[in-house]
DNA sequence: CTGAAAGCGCTTACAG
DNA sequence: CTGAAAGCGCTTACAG
């Protein structure tokens, strides 16, 4: 076992300074070209590599990224994440990531552990608990502290900083609006509750949809979901009872559960009901029918946010001037809606 | 913006030395009540946090565990990263995640990164192509500087280390007897190339069930696919010439896309044709029909190689006696083969 | 051209 | 009880 020769050992072995083995290593031009090449030479042999702990502590900077989010088990994110690693890799940055499991605590005692000199700037998506706290104290902390933080998907407004978001009402709208173009006249709504940020927006979106077209929202068409784990009985009541002939279900989740539910039915999509989800995971992909979605580019926010973030790490002034970047979405027609 | 503090600036402001800051903070006996008190409080005040940085350099351990992976955009490797970051977080651990995207050469890349310094140890996953190129001085060459590394799923016998694996022949022998104990007659393959370690023993556990059930392994039955973008041809191929009463898909991709093609081409599943996946996963629960699997749980390896990696990296003695866990499986029965 | 010194932020054995 | 010193592994302004 060969341990990590550091410049220390090197120097005693060629029985010069740290500093000439430093200097030489880093091609500096106050070395004569000899003792560098010696150097170098014994460097390569010995294989070294300057310890990444060593030159943060003197750069005061880590190279990394602070990923936050809420789940990886979860396509969307796992999708973001993605994004983000590649555009951190291109640029010789690593990435940490930290679940928040949607707790509130989780996400603030990661957050403190990560801000103390760990990462350079966190990449986040708020837990759904944060959002119905309204408690971002948190975050507002480490940016004051001059970290910054790039907030993507489920934000807040609260808190000034870079964001990435997709226009979530505009999207939302224009999928209900595509419904009712195709003459539906029940379309129902499956939507989170909500504090959830995105949900909110798109159940906006869907209202307002209704009443550009003329068309009354009905309470009863609405259904809000609080836990995956048991939203059968509320959306086999919708099924039943309203019957509706279209639904916009903000999630793939929402989607894919309304169809097998309706099957269970004997309700068939396309044929006697619509769908339509949020989200182009792998689910819309793979379900049958496959599912009309929303797309939303997960890799393409990854990427968007990781390069707001080392922009801003590598910019020689401080900007308090912040962005928000709106990613475009567009409705991916497959087999849960009619074709014509 | 108020930036962190530092012992440094907490020294000067209360007018004593460094170390005793240091002390009081850590409750040194050493130092008298009263100044601990002090400086506690003024601390507390500042919300001074050490510097992770620092101590990783002082300490020597860095207190996170690098994790590299072929892609996270995979529900089965998305679930054994939450696995690890459960038990990681339980024990003050973070995690630093590089994709090796199925290349070579990146995970080479993410592995000298890491190497040098920003972790304790390493978890991980063989890529497609190191698996192919059968070339581990990587990983061999981090393990002699004395890093432990704990190999999951796709692993290597040429290297001795910590395994977390499951027993995927046994798995695949399991769900092939279950189909024949079906009465089934024409059971089909859908396997990957044989150079990944998995498929390969999945494929190995396969014939070795026909075998005992004196069964013809046949190699018309046998699809072997390397790149599941352009698979189609060939799984239809095999539906329409051979006509399998059944099917065992190594991975649930396939699984998914025998059922979509079959349903294509008027082929009823579970009615014409029962199919069984592998890896318990978001599509075989979605699909419809709900796929029938070898549930392999990520969670858990995810867990076990965390705990083995993290009880190597706070054993006092080395341990030269490596382990293999293997993780049971077990067939979730579901819509895609009948009920009884 | 080379090396000693200071410093990044911390800890701890040792001296006073 | 307090503090100076050494050290983790590195870089760089400065002295010689």
């Amino acid at each position: 076992m060969k341990r990590k020769v550091t410049l220390k050992q090197i120097a005693r072995e060629l029985d010069v300074s740290i500093s000439t083995v430093s200097k030489s290593l880093r091609n500096s031009p106050e070395i004569s070209e000899d003792t560098r090449q010696k150097v170098q030479a014994f460097a390569k042999l010995y294989n070294y590599k300057p310890n990444n702990i060593a030159l943060s502590l003197k750069n005061k900077k880590t190279k990394t990224i602070g990923i936050i989010i809420p789940e990886i088990v979860h396509h969307f994110f796992a999708t973001v994440i993605s994004g983000i690693e590649q555009v951190a890799n291109e640029n010789g940055y690593n990435v940490i990531v930290c679940l928040s499991d949607e707790s509130f605590d989780k996400e603030v005692i990661n957050m403190e552990m990560l801000a103390t000199g760990s990462i350079d700037g966190f990449i986040m998506s708020l837990s759904k608990e944060t959002q119905l706290k309204k408690d971002f104290h948190h975050i507002v902390e480490v940016i004051n502290q001059g970290m910054p933080v790039v907030m993507f998907d489920r934000i807040t407004n609260d808190v000034f900083c870079d964001k990435v978001i997709i226009d979530d009402q505009m999207a939302a709208y224009e999928a209900v609006e595509y419904l009712i173009n195709k003459g539906f006249k029940k379309v129902a709504l499956v939507t989170t509750v909500d504090y959830v940020s995105v949900g909110k927006l798109r159940t906006e979106g869907y209202l307002k949809a209704l009443r550009d077209n003329n068309m009354m929202a009905e309470e009863d068409m609405i259904v809000k979901i609080e836990d995956i784990d048991n939203c059968s009985v509320k959306i086999e009541r919708l099924l039943e009872e309203q019957k509706p002939d279209a639904i916009f279900a903000v999630n793939e989740l929402f989607a894919v559960t309304c169809i097998k539910l309706a099957a269970k039915m004997g309700v068939n999509v396309p044929d006697d009901l619509s769908v339509i989800g949020f989200t182009d995971g792998i689910i819309s992909q793979f379900s049958s029918p496959a599912i009309t979605t929303v797309s939303q580019n997960g890799i393409k926010m990854g990427r968007s946010a990781a390069k707001m973030l080392i922009d801003r790490l590598e910019m020689e002034e401080e900007d308090e001037h912040y962005r928000t970047e709106v990613i475009e979405t567009h409705l991916v027609e497959r087999e849960s809606t009619p074709t014509l």
